[in-house]
RNA sequence: GCGCGCGUAGCUCAAUUGGAUAGAGCGUCGGUCUCCGAAGCCGAAGGUUAUGGGUUCAACUCCCGUCGUGCGCACCA
């Protein structure tokens, strides 16, 4: 067990010991500034608090309860009441050791393994992916590589959206405008241009948006032409995927798109009907308040004039078509009877904010008992915005293709890559570039909270210095480095901290855990970017100022390698996580 | 109009969710390769966390007001 649990569970059973009616479960250990020392715990305070007591008693009673002397110097209360842990440096060293023989990598498995699926990406058909779906992508991917690393079970799904009424538009314009031989050459720009065209053509003679309708009606019912149209779609489409998927290394257990949950929609509605949770309203279906949440909460109420009124959930609309709300319903219900998960996570702009409290509130009423065990997450993220602080859009009115965005960073990577090794051979130059490139973007769009904003900016996507995954996949290839000019191989090696660097460094390594936790507790992967910046930088500071190489003596400089091997291992295995690859050189 | 966010250094963003002196990168200025990779390192300047109140041992974080700003408001996803 990692040092910082056995702080933390000792802790938990000295609280319980001096309180036995108190929930210890917030009573939480954490790394500190090193001026206080290795890790603190601040539950203390809180604790006294909600039970009105004098928090530097409690803690004077916890730490006369706490024995954690097998793990820690003396403890310390400071402050208001804070608990101050210093680690002993056997038990550092200990824990690198183990490490150091492959036993664990500074991260435990999870005690309960969960199942988990994470529905991410998600592109249309007949759309060219944009800048805008490397959020769902990147975010969802490290989320669930986190999820997998931790001992999770899985379920990476792309919810494809290959069933809607753009398909009535894109069937229309196939039919009337469509250019066979710009359709071989580029399909999916061919496919953007009638559906942009046919848009724009309805928007100026309705007749022909009932039109569009009707094409999709016809899709629907099973018109033969048009599901092969629409077939034929899907496959351009999937290409396309594939390639981008395959450039960026994501991968998925499973696409089942919208259209594949299509037969059980009509049922999902007259369940919901039955149960009394939908009715019928100006027509279509709707679920309504049950008025269990005071207004202001109730997502299915909205104020007009003063007045709250009803804001449906549609679940059918009037002409009898079936929408995105029944879609993700039925979807819930398959994969409940499919995985049985604990949870499903859904990597989706928090625009869509509104619809998943509604889908969320909606699934607890018409599944109450596999809501207790399944749990629905939104995990939202932010905007991409352009200079002006609006949603991101080129000066042509389009939004930068994701494909271009890669080939500029590979692009950008190549120049720098050749100017720093001219005499590399130019395909390592270009894998070299490739890994960097691709790496800087992932980096950069995983770097901020995933809730905010941002400024989507070419130069800053595409940084290759300063806090970028460059940075560190260079701290790696240094690294790597050493141990290609370092002679024999080295096992077993004992280890040995003193200067302050190493100790820094070596602490460091011991809160890889503690982070990746905390990404899959809160869905947030730009805590694992902070921590391996740290990381680079503590390593970095180590370079710095020890020698590994030409260390003083033997023990030191084997010590110290395998201090680097292990900031190696951690630098790729996050990394890794992140969906970022490393390279040996660079 | 109603609802939901956001406002932190010149710029772009963090701050593990209420913890101790708010941190990075870019940019600017200065230093640093006869010594394991200078995509690096060291230093300097830069902040009343929009603003006014409140809650408490402790507030960027929670509550209220104000200003600014973005997004969402049945039959698109």
């Amino acid at each position: 067990m990692l040092p910082q649990k056995q702080i933390e569970s000792a802790l938990q059973a000295a609280v319980s010991a001096v309180l036995p009616a108190a929930d210890v479960s917030a009573v939480l250990v954490r790394p500190c500034d090193p001026k206080f020392g290795d890790y603190q715990s601040n539950a203390l305070m809180s604790l006294a608090k909600q039970l009105k007591l004098n928090p530097r008693q409690l803690a004077t009673d916890v730490v006369a309860k706490l024995d954690v002397s097998a793990v820690c110097e003396k403890v310390e209360i400071a402050g208001a009441g804070f608990l101050n842990f210093r680690l002993k440096n056997s038990v550092l060293v200990a824990a690198l050791q183990s490490a150091a023989r492959g036993e664990h990598l500074f991260f435990a498995k999870a005690a309960a393994p969960k199942t988990v699926v994470v529905d991410f990406s998600s592109p249309n058909v007949a759309k060219p992916m944009h800048v805008g779906h490397i959020r769902s992508t990147g975010i969802g991917d490290a989320l669930q590589r986190t999820l997998r690393l931790l001992g999770h079970t899985v379920v990476a799904d792309n919810h494809i959206g290959d069933w809607g009424t753009q398909f009535g538009l894109l069937l229309l314009g196939w039919k009337k405008i469509l250019d066979r031989a710009a359709l071989e050459r580029e399909p999916i720009a061919e496919l953007e241009r009638i559906y942009k065209t046919t848009n724009a053509e309805c928007d100026a003679n309705p007749a022909q948006r009932e039109e569009a309708k009707l094409e999709l009606v016809k899709l629907q019912a099973g018109d033969a032409e048009n599901v092969a149209i629409w077939q034929e779609m899907i496959v351009l489409s999937q290409k396309q995927f594939a390639t981008i998927y395959r450039r960026l290394g994501v991968k998925f257990d499973v696409a089942l798109g919208e259209s594949f949950y299509n037969p059980w929609l009509g049922e999902v509605v007259a369940d919901l009907l039955t149960r009394g949770i939908a009715r019928e309203s100006e027509g279509a279906v709707g679920v309504f308040s049950d008025g269990t949440l005071p207004p202001k909460e109730d997502p299915f109420l909205v104020s007009r004039d003063g007045e709250w009124v009803a804001d449906p959930a549609l679940v059918r609309k009037s002409d009898g078509g079936f929408n995105y709300m029944t879609t993700d319903l039925a979807t819930i219900g398959y994969r409940l009877k499919t995985w049985s998960p604990t949870a499903i996570v859904y990597v989706v702009d928090d625009r869509q904010f509104g619809h998943f409290k509604k889908l969320f509130l909606t699934f607890a009423r018409w599944k109450a008992e596999d809501s207790k065990r399944t749990k629905l997450v939104h995990v939202g993220f932010g905007k991409i915005l352009g200079d002006d602080g609006k949603p991101f859009k080129t000066r042509s009115g389009d939004t930068v293709k994701l494909g271009d965005l890669l080939d500029e960073a590979e692009k950008r990577a190549f120049k720098i890559v050749s100017e720093k090794s001219p005499d590399m051979p130019e395909a390592q130059r270009k894998e070299i570039a490739r890994v960097i490139g691709l790496g800087a973007v992932k980096y950069a769009d995983l770097l901020p909270n995933r809730q905010s904003d941002y400024i989507f900016s070419w130069d800053k996507m595409l940084a290759l210095t300063g806090n970028t995954a460059p940075y560190l996949q260079y701290a790696y290839a240094r690294i790597k480095s050493i141990f290609r000019k370092a002679e024999g191989t080295i096992q077993n090696a004992e280890i040995h901290l003193a200067a302050e660097q190493e100790l820094i460094l070596a602490k460091h390594l011991l809160n890889f855990g503690f982070t990746l936790e905390a990404v899959a507790e809160e869905y947030r992967p730009n805590y694992l970017c902070n921590y391996l910046y740290e990381l680079a930088g503590k390593f970095t500071g180590f370079y710095e100022n020890c020698p590994v190489l030409k260390a003083e003596d033997e023990a030191t400089r084997n010590s110290r390698l395998a201090l680097c091997a292990l900031t190696a291992q951690v630098l790729q295995q996050g990394l890794q996580t992140l969906g970022i690859e490393t390279v040996e050189q660079m």
